[in-house]
DNA sequence: GTCTATACTTCGATAGAC
DNA sequence: GTCTATCGAAGTATAGAC
């Protein structure tokens, strides 16, 4: 009966890192109801018991699997911001598919789930804090009235139109309209920033200041 | 072993509807992964065993649910753009929380369940396809440029902003930046039709053609 | 036409062996 | 520190009684 005192496998366990990645996989292919500790552990070539011996349970299991990419997409945001073309680096970082499709099975996640749903929400005020900064600087940097265009709903603009393409895409093959929208985001881009110059990938871990494009 | 041969209840069976309600009632208040047959008969009232008297099996259900919500769906659009404001009146119908919400659940659940995905895709093209022919009506109707403006970048952001918000706030609780944005996307359908007219509601199933607003 | 008794599968979780 | 044997609960679905 007593929960609490039952032992755990060490966080640094390889073990423990084959089990998040065969679940995250799961998550990405059949969705997050496929996620179960026993196909879990198939996928890994495991007994499922080792799951529930390296997480308590599996709201502990998801937690930790959110963390992780919630880090590290928090850093790839940070050198977006950094990069020599930030608004196209945020574009692309956001239409990344397998970051919304993972956000996505999260939410949908959340809503049975209080715990995750903490855990996102948070998560989310995170990366909007960010985004909202960057469009701030950008912005600024490019002379824009930011009473006419607040910095705010371009940030809550460009989540929401990436996400929604992501979702359609990736969840239900559908792509109507796609081509004509993301043509029409990237007329705003590339008359802010330019052409998308390749080379901003290697640029994007220093933080050089371009010049202003016409 | 003769599956195809089981019996199954009238479709006109008061207890099939009071089941279809407490399933979609289940996943609109706990997602898509408490709707089981058990669960779904706890919330009736009846034996679990009824849920597949009347559905053969859960995809049948989800397909049945799904069906309902769509049809109505496509109704209420249709008279969105027969509406004195069909700018307002298509704005405010994708912003009923529930109806997003359940197509997102619905979404998340076309993962891993083919016959709902291929249904919700579908669905997805018709509201789409409606959504078109609208924007390119009222684009006409208020003189807009269609090149730089194109309807079917108009209908893909108007869904995408709609959805994105409804995700976020009936979904995870968060709502930074959601007034912002709002009073964006009105202020630009203000300019096109004036401020909201609630007796447009009333009008809303008569086609009757308004004056432009200045 | 309506509902129930029941089979079978998979789930999360724990206690205890190595 | 690592893993396994096992339990009780919940899931879908079927065959057959009213």
């Amino acid at each position: 009966m007593n929960t609490t005192a039952r032992r755990l496998g060490a966080e640094t366990s390889k073990t423990r890192s084959l089990l998040l990645d065969a679940a995250e996989r799961l998550m990405l292919e059949e969705g997050y109801a496929a996620v179960t500790s026993r196909r879990i552990a198939a996928r890994a070539g495991l007994k499922p018991q080792l799951v529930h011996y390296y997480f308590r349970t599996m709201d502990d299991l998801f937690l930790s699997l959110f963390r992780r990419r919630a880090d590290q997409g928090l850093e790839r945001q940070d050198r977006a911001l950094d990069s020599a073309q930030p608004l196209w680096a945020l574009w692309d970082l956001s239409r990344d598919p397998r970051g919304t499709a993972l956000t996505m099975e999260f939410t949908a996640l959340a809503n049975h789930r209080k715990a995750i749903r903490a855990e996102l929400s948070g998560s989310a005020e995170r990366y909007r804090a960010g985004l909202l900064e960057a469009f701030r600087a950008v912005l600024t940097r490019y002379e824009i009235d930011q009473s006419e265009y607040p910095p705010m709903v371009c940030a809550v603009l460009l989540t929401s139109i990436s996400t929604f393409l992501v979702i359609e895409q990736a969840m239900l093959g559908m792509s109507t309209g796609h081509a004509e929208t993301i043509g029409f985001v990237e007329d705003l881009i590339r008359r802010l920033e330019g052409d998308r110059n390749p080379a901003a990938d290697i640029a994007s871990v220093l933080p050089i200041k371009p010049e202003r494009q016409p």
